[in-house]
DNA sequence: GTCACATATATGGCTTAACGTATATGTGCG
DNA sequence: CGCACATATACGTTAAGCCATATATGTGAC
């Protein structure tokens, strides 16, 4: 069945997964373990909402030996992008804070 | 306090809101009448959305006489209309069948 | 004033969603 | 195999959101 508008701004409608998105639009790729570090919440709590974000179609998820990468889903709605980028300039203090916590990544490759 | 963006993504959220912020992103101006008839949905429904629009604001009211107009709201964030131009295109759907229903608005003026 | 109309709010029930904690799964190393 | 690490899920609780129904407020016509 078909993803509506409606549930993607769902997925875009909590911090946390908002905050990973914007991680994500940046970096590229990030594993789990580096989201737990940038975002400051529990694991159980970013997998939670990283599987939120797998079932709206919104990020990919791939396993490398013990990580598992996630990115921004190449099915994505088309608008998603734009909103992120905008997103980061109206309020770069949110993924600048991120950033910080999360210092380098593991990796970055997609 | 700040409107943080979730918030507006919060309102953005809901079919209803949603689809009563491309309506307004359309017309310009609706009265609520107007957008109970474009919407299909009861008056207190209306009401409740159209109120959590204005609180997270998004939207602006005005009474004329016995009817109150709602526009969009000059100080809200600057990537909404980008967004709302963008969902219009998306899925022009949305917004045709609700047009459809309305017809011709009792006033557009902003 | 009374009435009709346009809009808003209050009440209560129901459903969804987010959380913390505990536990399970999967992977590589030795 | 057993252990450590990375990630996912299950369970129970709490809070938030949406709804329908009923009622209240505000406005203009008479």
């Amino acid at each position: 069945m078909a993803i509506t508008p409606t549930a993607t701004l769902q997925c875009l409608a909590e911090p946390t997964r908002l905050r990973a998105l914007l991680l994500l639009h940046h970096w590229g790729a990030l594993c789990v373990c580096d989201l737990q570090a940038a975002l400051g919440e529990s694991q159980p709590k970013i997998s939670r909402h990283l599987r939120s974000l797998r079932d709206g179609g919104l990020v990919h998820d791939e396993r490398r030996g013990r990580w598992v990468y996630y990115t921004l889903a190449s099915g994505r709605p088309p608008w998603l992008k734009n909103l992120l980028t905008e997103l980061s300039h109206a309020h770069p203090e949110i993924l600048e804070a991120d950033l910080q916590r999360l210092g380098s990544p593991q990796a970055c490759e997609p």
